[in-house]
DNA sequence: TGCGGCTATTG
DNA sequence: CACAATAGCCGCAG
């Protein structure tokens, strides 16, 4: 039964002082119906679909509420409807952060806040045969049963059946991210220096994935004509049937298998066959990946053409006629799905081809008509993050320089070349080569920053888990009995020493992305790709300078909010070009 | 059918 | 190939 309208009104009215008048956050929880529920600690609401794009777009503009979510599939349906929220507490996401991983659905999330082994969270249908009630006991009406477990049929879509039920999951979802904060406020008690800024990290982890969820609805504007265009010119006209495939494939690999004795039966996809043909050349290689093989070129014709063969092999497989078939859309958007941090150091990622797509293809990224590209990128992140996260006072120095090697350079007396070697090796914790010189400089030159790589990249070989500076959990595990244990914790040390670091420049691009879109929304300049360190809007021509402006200042903002106790605090840098393909932005 | 290895691409 | 990621194809185990 549904309330009256000026019941609704008067509970929305109820709701809209709470968050005015206490600050409080709002549960929102969305239906497969699209009815939509909210709570506070006092009032729940539910409106059904018709008006839920009205209320939502009204409550979001008004009372600007953090609106706490389970996950980002909330923002999702939400967008799919045509509703932007501002901000968020994304339970998975805050999830993730606080312990690392990835999975982080509301049972699991639930029973770890609550202690309780989610190794033994009831099923669906599960019969308790030692005598219980088979659905858990207590009052089916109430999410939680008696014995603290959440009731698999509400997890499985039940709470969605009336609205007295989503108004339950609504507050529920809501003393979830009351039971995080309290995590992480204790969190920056006992560690101010690590993770004293994790409920900061938390709002913007939060809030990135409201982006993904927009990322993935709005896409990348792709010239569809040009694209095909330019697959044709690589790997021939679309073949019409499965037999025409076939021919073309087959005369692609001919190209390789003229230069080879005729009936030799290599298959090119095989690695195998392919290093036992090169042994036949006379060519002995541990592997066949095109970096070995390009000095090589000269040595026998067929390896020129089978550098050739990969290259065209690998655009008619990935990102031939197929891939635009499945991800682009007849309006001309590239869609892929987007994760706000991935399971190791908390870097978004995306499906698609959309974060490895060729520079060959780049040109085909065209703004739509009336719009452009504003693409900015961060100079240097890592080692700018890395002299904020230890704070090193000579590195942090550094920053203040725009090519931070330059002063690196001086300062070990070494050319700018191997400088940046020896930066990036220290991050990797590469040992070998021309990097082992440059290194030793390092440690007298930039102490407080070495010690905080060597004592992350111990912490990984010891198999003891590390916060990043903005307090993602990464998670690390002793070294199995029977691995080879020397590699293996040495591979430990490195995926620490880097994750540090990624995962805080992660975390710095990420609240950089988030005051983007906030302060972007007035000019109508949409994010419509994120690139690790590279930010790429879609944007009205006549706001082009607007947005270029938009891109600094929100660096500046985003750096200051970042580290906010610094003295001195870490100069970080973008370049920023007005274009109308990607391409044109490559420098 | 799922998984590890190899390969290619990106930051 | 020093760190991270997605993705396709191959051979092999089950």
């Amino acid at each position: 039964m549904e309330p009256a309208v000026a019941e609704i009104d008067a509970a929305l009215e109820l709701l809209r002082s709470s968050v005015h008048e206490r600050g409080e956050p709002v549960g929102l929880v969305v239906a497969p119906s699209g009815s939509v529920a909210m709570a506070t600690g006092s009032v729940r609401v539910v409106v059904a679909p018709a008006h839920v794009a009205n209320v939502l777009a009204e409550a979001d503009r008004e009372w600007r509420p953090r609106w706490v979510l389970w996950s980002n599939a909330t923002a999702a349906s939400l967008v799919a409807t045509g509703t932007r929220l501002a901000t968020s507490w994304d339970v998975a996401a805050v999830h993730r952060l606080l312990r690392g991983g990835w999975r982080a659905e509301p049972a699991r999330v639930w029973a770890q806040l609550h202690g309780l082994d989610h190794h033994r969270m009831p099923k669906m249908g599960q019969l308790d045969l030692l005598g219980g009630d088979g659905d858990g006991g207590g009052d089916d009406e109430v999410p939680v049963r008696p014995d603290g477990y959440l009731r698999p049929e509400w997890l499985a879509g039940a709470w969605a059946d009336s609205p007295e039920r989503m108004g339950a999951w609504a507050a529920l979802v809501l003393d979830v991210a009351e039971l995080q904060r309290r995590l992480l406020d204790a969190l920056a008690a006992e560690s101010a220096t690590v993770a004293g800024n994790a409920l900061a990290t938390a709002r913007s982890e939060s809030t990135a994935e409201l982006l993904c969820a927009e990322l993935a609805a709005d896409g990348l504007p792709i010239d569809l004509p040009a694209a095909e265009a330019l697959i044709a010119s690589l790997v021939g006209p679309r073949a019409a049937t499965e037999a025409e495939a076939a021919a073309d494939r087959a005369r692609r690999d001919a190209e390789v298998l003229q230069h080879l004795p005729p009936g030799s039966g290599i298959d090119l996809r095989n690695p195998a066959d392919v290093k036992s043909m090169l042994r036949r050349l006379g060519i002995d290689v541990p592997d066949t990946r095109a970096w070995r093989l390009e000095q090589m070129r000269t040595v026998h014709p067929a390896i020129d053409a089978l550098l050739h063969w990969r290259k065209a092999e690998r655009i008619a497989t990935t990102f031939g006629y197929g891939w635009l078939d499945t991800h682009v859309g007849a309006d001309g958007r590239l869609r892929g799905e987007w994760s706000g941090s991935d399971g190791a150091a908390g870097r978004m990622t995306a499906g698609a081809g959309l974060h490895n797509l060729p520079s060959e293809l780049r040109p085909v990224v065209i703004a739509e008509p009336g719009h452009v590209f504003v693409r900015a990128d961060l100079g240097q992140i890592e080692p700018r993050v890395l002299a904020a996260v230890s704070g090193d006072p000579a590195l942090i120095a550094a920053t203040q320089d725009d090519d931070l090697y330059a002063p690196v350079a001086a300062r070990l007396g070494v050319e700018r070349s191997v400088a940046k070697i020896a930066v990036l090796a220290a991050m990797y914790g590469q040992t070998s080569g021309t990097a082992g010189q440059a290194l030793r400089g390092m440690e007298t030159g930039y102490p407080v920053a070495m010690k905080y790589l060597s004592d992350a990249a111990q912490a990984g070989v010891e198999g003891r888990d590390l916060r990043t500076y903005g307090g993602r959990l990464i998670r690390m595990y002793p070294v199995p009995d029977d691995a080879d244990f020397r590699a293996v914790s040495a591979g430990r040390g490195r995926y620490a020493r880097n994750a540090m670091v990624q995962g805080a420049a992660a975390e710095l691009f990420k609240v950089w992305a988030v005051t983007v879109r906030a302060r972007g929304a007035a000019i109508d300049a949409r994010i419509v790709l994120c690139l690790h360190d590279e930010l790429l809007l879609h944007v009205p021509v006549d706001n082009a300078d607007a947005a270029v402006q938009l891109l600094h200042d929100c660096l500046a903002e985003a750096a200051f909010r970042w580290q906010p106790r610094r003295s001195v605090p870490v100069r970080f840098v973008a370049d920023v070009s007005v274009v109308r393909s990607w391409a044109d932005a490559k420098p």
